[in-house]
DNA sequence: ATTGATATGTGAAAAAAGTCAAAACCGCAT
DNA sequence: ATGCGGTTTTGACTTTTTTCACATATCAAT
């Protein structure tokens, strides 16, 4: 996952979670914050947010604790999230329309710039705010706007296929929602939302009734 | 996440992947699969597999590799796969909605077996194959028919609120949908759905245009 | 039977991740 | 100025997780 960087993946997975809770704070009127406190809204301890955000320097003040303003904005700084992106989504079925009008995305830096599909009837409706495209025109568009994310919502068995034209098309971020194991290259990241196999991890600790 | 079980919760969150893996290749003819092969196509290495198996016996064949059907099997059985679970789905909005008719989990042992909405201009549309109900019914429900587990996709407002009563009615694993941090009790299993965390996670390691 | 190629299961070593606590520091009250 | 309570830093320590490598087992071919 991580490639030569020295702060290892797992810490960068959990500075989303932390940045949120500090947004949730902030609306909420705080202006400072411990790692204790921290810890307990996020859900870890408080020596571990401290230890996360030692590999970026300290931005703490000691007797006080964090400034929140400043540490998202350091937070946002970090993880590349002091500008928009622009993602597309391919796929336009319930899930990929469902996510085009999705607020969140926009709401947090994501702009969903482009939606693409391969049915004629779908091609041409708008969605949110959004016209889809026809897939076939997925790669030069790609490449004019010079999109770097793409969300996938085909179906499974075509969700390679697609995979193989976005990283072809130089897109290096990838949004998987299809319920297979996609092979990329290991310079494209890839994240794999698929809620089954999520709700399957939890069922080993359920009762048998 | 485990509590005083012996199997550390990250191997059993390995053993969904594997397992869907497994199905693919069961479905493309293959019969058998070495731990080589398939650490390939999951994506991870042969060792980490031989080791995950190896925490609930040994269910591969020196030089022969792992029977694929009776590898599925014990996988199954292991994550409480060999039936079918019912979920509930608070909250019908656009990805609530998606959630509903989403074929993928009846597909693969789980049922939506009901819908649960506050707006009394959604409550009893249909949606897939249920009826959305007034959330004001959901206890009830839940104690009458037993569920065990509940996906929330109401808005980040109200998602504890609901988590809240959900945990007690009796839920015990929540699949949260909503962009917030969910506290619930450790006896309940809970995984957060946030695609725009999981994106944020990927921008650390975009180049900069 | 024997050999060679292949593959598992597992204990031990290595690496990674997480925890702890002493030292340094800040701001405030006295 | 000084002392004190609270909190970060920092690095040593502990625990967890991953990797390694080898003894053992199977199968097919000779």
């Amino acid at each position: 996952m991580n490639d030569t960087s020295s702060v290892p993946d797992i810490v960068i997975s959990r500075l989303p979670s932390y940045l949120q809770t500090l947004n949730q704070m902030a609306k909420e009127g705080w202006h400072t914050v411990s790692s204790k406190v921290l810890a307990e809204r996020v859900g870890t301890t408080a020596a571990q947010i401290r230890k996360d955000l030692s590999f970026f320097g300290g931005f703490g003040k000691q007797g006080t604790g964090y400034s929140i303003y400043h540490l998202i904005e350091q937070l946002q700084k970090i993880l590349n999230m002091d500008r928009v992106w622009s993602a597309i989504i391919v796929g336009a079925g319930d899930l990929g329309r469902a996510l085009a009008r999705y607020q969140g995305f926009a709401q947090r830096g994501i702009e969903i710039a482009m939606l693409f599909d391969i049915d004629p009837k779908i091609v041409g409706t708008q969605i949110g705010s959004v016209v889809v495209r026809h897939v076939d025109t997925m790669e030069s568009e790609i490449q004019k706007n010079n999109f770097k994310i793409s969300i996938i919502t085909v179906p499974a068995a075509v969700a390679q296929i697609i995979a193989n034209r976005l990283v072809e098309a130089g897109i290096q971020a990838i949004l998987n929602y299809a319920p297979v194991t996609l092979i990329v290259p290991g310079s494209v990241q890839l994240q794999n939302i698929d809620p089954v196999l999520q709700l399957q991890r939890t069922l080993y600790y359920l009762s048998d009734d």
